[in-house]
DNA sequence: CTGAAAGCGCTTACAG
DNA sequence: CTGAAAGCGCTTACAG
């Protein structure tokens, strides 16, 4: 038999040992003692005999009265990656605090997955959800905050980054370093940031009368997550021998995987080739060499996305939101970037594996 | 007014729709109409009109009256750490295929919240937990598994990687380099692997003959995810000026931060000392230089514990469970060492920050 | 083969 | 100030 060190009695066994109804119990248990003005002692004595019986009231006989679940759902494209879980941990300080719950999936790019989760989370009575660089396509009758995700759909707050700035800031930075050739990988096309992003590269780049050399434009294909498609579309960037100074990266790994493949081909960094990585996940800094990047607030992006997700679960939807919560990055100017060579380096062919 | 785009019915009127009982249009939909010899044409109707209307029980009624949540709960240390993710990945595998979601907490190595989690998840009702490096003190009338938890109370399955071969793996591969003086980081106090593996390297390393300098072997103080522990740690380990040439880490966040610190001594990797990681996550591969390590199954660890945590659930604990499911790990030999210098290194002064 | 009814463990109008 | 009773939405003996 399994063993049972602990179980909680249920209300009806607790009043009955008390020899009070289940209301009144109810009621101290709540906290609503006073406002029912229920007296003083008896509170106690309920107070006393829960704790003595180690009482907990079942929360999913509660869920179903007050129709509330105290739980909300969060979707994440992949699990083992420094972005989502970085979000996560910021989730999990605000909710937890707040009595909250929550369950979390990961789609990884499956379609029937990412339209799958959010009914099944609906099924489990989830309160809201928090869609962490994923897009939402159904409309829910819960509220639903997305963390970069882009959404355009009314009702939903997005929660995002001012990539004008972020833009800004990196290119600026090589900029004022002489680079004059630089290089861009685009996140693949499912990430709902590429093209916000990539727009305001096109901008910034505009601004500060850089040129954008179309040659020098490669974009992630693979799905994989870690260093992989960067290596990937690297060497291929190598490989068409247009000369540059610097590449600015979608995100920290695949600045990653990209600085793999260019010392692969005899390339120093930052000597030889200044990169420029997003995101600031845990990894970047300690990264030989510690990457330059443009950080994102990831963890003040999940408190920001449970906090006004708790709101909206608790005011309801009516109150106009504003539609997007703008957060913004810095540059973490660490050892991956350094002034642009005098000459271009050369472009040696990548030696494919 | 908050949009209601989509609501599925209750069981109560999707049945009066049809003009069938609330038991009928139950047990069809819970695929019991052949048990019970529905008529195949009320199941094709009662079916049909669930599509229609897009009906799904209500979860929570559902798991009142069945005394099951269909949930369990997860309890990890730290959550933005590749250790952790790794195993919640596997995780997420096992259960959701079988129906099951879950509830994530990190304890961060707070006592309080060490000792209240596992009680607000039973509260929750989950159905069983799964513990991650982490060790459970109270006894729950539920089953638990645990991952690298070394649990000894009965009932508790432990999911556990054979730390006599991990430890052999890696001593062995720096003998035949030629190593002789190895120093060793081992893991915090809290952490429950820290002993057991310290054991399985002093058995290794009898058997192989090497010995173990007291003076080279330093511990792990600080709570602090990422590199920094690792760092501070091999800075005392250099002001010793003990001579060594390798270094086994307790894990490869904290290998990374050695690497940073004897780099800061002028020291070369591998060249001056090789240096040995454990764990195998993600960016061991993509680190300069890639990592030598001893790999751990993490995912498929989580795998394993959900799977067996789910046998578990089904069958009860009456039937007697292996207490340990041993786990083996294998050496991923990279850049990170080498054979040893003919001359001991000569131990710079640690240039302290 | 199908249905009426009880009950899971709470909360909360309603009544006094 | 306190309680009796209804009801949340299911599942499942029990009956026929």
């Amino acid at each position: 038999m399994p063993q049972k060190p602990f179980k909680s009695p249920t209300l009806k066994e607790l009043s009955a040992t008390l020899e009070l109804s289940q209301s009144t119990v109810s009621r101290v248990i709540n906290g609503e003692g006073d406002k029912f003005r229920i007296a003083r002692e008896t509170q106690e004595r309920v107070l006393h005999a829960a704790a003595v019986h180690g009482y907990s009231a079942n929360t999913v006989a509660r869920s179903l009265r007050q129709k509330r679940s105290y739980t909300v759902g969060v979707i994440v494209p992949e699990i083992s990656e420094g972005y989502s879980t970085a979000v996560l941990g910021g989730i999990e300080d605000e909710l937890l605090k707040d009595g909250f719950f929550y369950f979390v999936v990961s789609h990884r790019h499956r379609l029937d997955l990412l339209r799958g989760y959010p009914r099944m989370m609906l099924t489990r009575a989830v309160e809201g959800i928090i869609a962490v660089d994923t897009a939402i396509e159904d409309e829910l009758p819960i509220p639903v905050v997305s963390v970069s995700g882009h959404q355009h759909r009314e009702g939903i707050v997005n929660i995002e980054l001012d990539h004008g700035q972020a833009a800004h800031l990196a290119l600026s930075h090589l900029k004022m370093l002489g680079h004059r050739r630089i290089a861009f990988i685009k996140g693949q096309a499912f990430s709902s940031d590429t093209n916000r992003r990539w727009r305001a590269i096109v901008e910034a780049a505009k601004t500060l009368e850089i040129t954008i050399h179309p040659q020098l434009v490669v974009q992630l294909q693979s799905v994989d997550p870690g260093p992989g498609p960067g290596m990937e579309v690297t060497r291929q960037l190598l490989q068409a021998k247009r000369p540059f100074t610097a590449l600015f990266a979608f995100n920290d790994v695949t600045a990653m995987g990209a600085i793999l493949a260019l010392r692969e081909a005899g390339l120093r960094i930052p000597k030889d080739i200044s990169v420029v990585g997003f995101d600031d996940v845990l990894a970047a800094s300690t990264y030989n060499p510690p990457l330059t990047t443009v950080r994102q607030p990831l963890r003040n992006m999940g408190q920001t996305a449970a906090s006004t997700l708790l709101g909206l679960i608790r005011d309801g939807t009516q109150q106009p939101q504003p539609a997007t919560i703008t957060v913004y990055p810095n540059l973490v100017v660490r050892k991956s970037t350094a002034p642009a060579p005098s000459h271009l380096p050369p472009m040696a062919v990548a030696t494919t594996v």
